[in-house]
DNA sequence: GTGGATCAAGTCAACGTTGACGTAACTGAC
DNA sequence: GTCAGTTACGTCAACGTTGACTTGATCCAC
């Protein structure tokens, strides 16, 4: 069905071999101007576009790179998505995007078909931190950069942001501000994980480097989305712990914390101050304009796509690459 | 570098020739149960996962869909670039990804690239709803479904969605309920586009089908996103446009409404009810939750991949599917 | 036991491109 | 005028797979 032109046909057109309309097309020397106008007027008459699949069959490089990412409608994922796509193209690279949906089988499934589609390298957010299978794939030859996971191995590198440090930037800033009842929105999952409980953990140390008393009922987990930041925020209310401060797990419970408070009558910043995690774009959007932990997807996607790069040039196979956390104070604290 | 096992590798292990193999594989018929085992066992042993580029060369096709959008962090086509992935990965498929950013020059050069990668169909929306681009590629070979755009010829499709109907049914909701001083929150670019007036022209139309005055200070325009939205609301308050009822263009212009009109210390939808449109997920998740004019995206991902599967089957070379628009009623109309 | 099916393989070329190598014509130094 | 070096091509094979065809062997009917 799809009869496209090939080097055939230009070259055919053009009067040369096939040969000389790649050396043309692909800019290698050795062919004279008038050769070259010829060709390219072929070119542009037959409409050809080179066929990336023959290409990429024996140079063995396809352009490519494969994303997989937990899911994207997060907008902590989709501007994540958005940043490694910018960064791809930047570096002339096609995408390929898959979502695993935290499934461990799904996640091992969409490596081996990345393989087979021979992608350049594969830029992973694992499910659950999950090692193992990216080890595995690595280890067959797909180059791997992870996310948010220090990995080491042939073929692996990671880019990772320093979540304890930006626990510890929103809750110094709170104590800054002079609020001294602090009460923590946490995720569900931080209890029995290995990657979760950073946040929580700086919390703790947080609170008592700054004299402060830390109590179990000052960390409250629900889900870590917008309905169970308000439920986690208004059973903090109904406690009747005192409050005048809050650090969220992320954008979306510090969202639904704004609206328990709301609703609750009380007024941000000046009865609770209130910080999130992650900088979504939202943020700045919010009435009052959320104070939250930026990590900067642009620059995660930068450096996850150069990571790569330099892993498949050098022979250096191993690397991390740490990206800068940064509080971005608002309003609302 | 990458030197995954091939065909021949199992096939020497197994001691067949890579025919038989390449028929094991693919589960064509032509060979004994023990030879299917020893091959099965071969694979398993040399870790062998068929080449798709070498397959895809000589097949012609790859398994594979170009997913084009304007942006993917707006929520809006998050959502949509989710609904298409589920059902490309329910039809077995795997997806490409490319954002254009409204340029028109960029649509081009990634239509051409998904050419190049053979995908066996593009699913496209298009930058300021053109046309000319995505007709040349289709002619070309490519085979395409258009987003939001009715469009004839070889190889194109169309998926659709009556937004005229959505934004009856919005007004007319407004309406019932009983509010007579509508207000619509309408986008800029409205103005002078093909594509976006649709809406405006129902308020109008709805409005005088129910006997409502229409006057132009009802429409204010600004940028579709959640600052735009609290402007355009605060422009109409500052005005003193009497008002009980507002249509936003999309659901963030609606967020920023709610914020505008909390800061104005109107309740919704006791003085006040809005309604908006796209229904993001975020919708239910407002306080309170807002009522908007649902397009399942989900759906038109699978209605999309599966005109995309049609058209290459079929004779029929050009068609249109439209999805159901739904008006999702909640607390704040 | 002969002939026609059917089955279980194998052989070879082709998909469209590039790597490796060959070669004729030209250039310039001595 | 010869020879080495360069330039501008061409030839051929290979990448890993599948389509089209061929080849024996086995089976069953008559």
């Amino acid at each position: 069905m799809r009869r496209g032109s090939t080097l055939h046909d230009v070259a055919a057109l053009a009067g040369v071999s096939p040969r000389t309309v790649s050396r043309v097309v692909n800019d290698e020397a050795g062919f004279g101007e008038a050769t070259r106008l010829r060709v390219l007027e072929a070119i542009e008459k037959v409409g050809y576009r080179p066929n990336m699949l023959a290409r990429a069959l024996i140079t063995r490089r396809t352009g490519t790179v494969g994303l997989v990412v937990p899911q994207m409608v997060d907008p902590f994922f989709a501007e994540l998505v958005d940043g490694v796509q910018a960064a791809a193209k930047a570096s002339g690279r096609t995408m390929i995007i898959a979502k695993h949906d935290d499934d461990l089988a799904e996640f091992d499934s969409i490596l081996d078909t990345l393989s087979s589609f021979a992608v350049d390298g594969a830029i992973v957010y694992s499910p659950r931190g999950d090692r193992a299978t990216l080890i595995k794939h690595a280890m067959r030859g797909l180059p791997t950069v992870a996310f948010g996971m220090e990995i080491s191995g042939t073929n692996l590198g990671s880019v990772l942001w320093d979540i304890s440090r930006g626990a510890e930037l929103a809750i110094e800033h709170l104590v800054r501000i002079g609020r001294t009842k602090l009460v923590m929105l946490s995720h569900t999952g931080a209890r029995n994980s290995l990657l979760l409980p950073r946040r929580e953990t700086a919390f703790r140390h947080t609170l008592q480097s700054a004299g402060l008393q830390f109590s179990e009922e000052r960390v409250v987990r629900k889900d870590p989305t917008i309905d169970g930041g308000r439920a986690a925020m208004q059973a903090v209310l109904l406690a009747g712990t005192p409050v005048d401060g809050v650090f969220a797990y992320n954008d979306a419970m510090a969202i639904g914390a704004l609206q328990a408070l709301a609703v609750a009558g009380l007024r941000v910043p000046k009865d609770v101050a209130l910080v999130g995690f992650n900088d979504i774009a939202m943020c700045s959007a919010l009435v009052p304009a959320l104070t939250s932990v930026r990590l900067d997807r642009a620059a995660i996607g930068r450096e996850a796509v150069a990571l790569l790069d330099r892993m498949r040039s050098s022979a250096v196979h191993q690397q991390s690459v740490y990206v800068d956390v940064e509080l971005i104070v608002r309003q609302s604290a």
